[in-house]
DNA sequence: CAAACAGTTGAACAACCGTTCAATCGTTAA
DNA sequence: TTAACGATTGAACGGTTGTTCAACTGTTTG
């Protein structure tokens, strides 16, 4: 019987890659936390969620203003406050006609600033 | 001359909603420094991306052994590092036939931490 | 040198995503 | 009640993006 010391899988499958590998695999939080942490940062990397949340940094707004602001559609606002709501980082209040919006806690105001802090180093 | 009071951009346009506009456009980032924060981000928004972040975190890995770590091809993982790369999360090292890649620094590694760490609450 | 293997690259494809558009709902004011 | 307006929604379109596939480079080893 041939030794077939090669065509494993893990590259040449020297001792050291073998270990690195189920140690650093041992490591790794859970697929579901991965997916977790990678759609919270998914909301955050667009940029138009991104001026929406620092548009309501400090005050509330309702759609119509928020439109104005980002020099964008009613439509294309709400869209984008939907998935933000969905993600519990925005909350809003009817006021007659209009809907003001604000962000979730202060948590994510610090989230933001301390993103902010971190690109402008 | 008819006075046309509706019909204005901010809503109807009260004194109310100009002064929290200015107001919030005031205290925005520059539209450069929105897309810089929201490039940021989009990068750890993937999860095969964040999945060879936490693998690297800890010990340097090849491509290949990285490829089995996560059950992909070389070739997925290849391109995923060439973004990771292109945004210095990440550095690498030849070694004979393989690349060894690492956490460009602690930095990188104790945002993933302290983001992991956010999301188990 | 030739074979084997690690890694990279570009094109192609499919899936995803953000904006637009049109239709609709709810509320307010005439 | 009707008109006007703020807001939401779903379908459609276009651009982006991640993976696959095939071809290629570079290094090692037999």
């Amino acid at each position: 019987m041939k030794h077939e010391v090669k065509n494993l899988p893990i590259c040449e499958s020297e001792e050291h890659h073998l270990e690195a590998v189920a140690e650093s695999r041992g490591r790794m939080p859970d697929e579901e936390t991965i997916y977790e942490l990678s759609d919270f940062f998914k909301i955050f990397g667009d940029s138009t969620r991104m001026r929406i949340l620092f548009a309501l940094d400090g005050a509330p707004l309702c759609v119509c203003d928020l439109a104005d602001l980002l020099g964008m559609t009613k439509s294309a606002v709400s869209h984008q406050l939907k998935i933000l709501r969905a993600s519990d980082l925005v909350t809003y209040r009817k006021v007659g006609k209009n809907v003001y919006y604000t962000l979730a806690d202060d948590h994510v105001g610090s989230i933001i600033e301390t993103a902010l802090a971190h690109v402008k180093e």
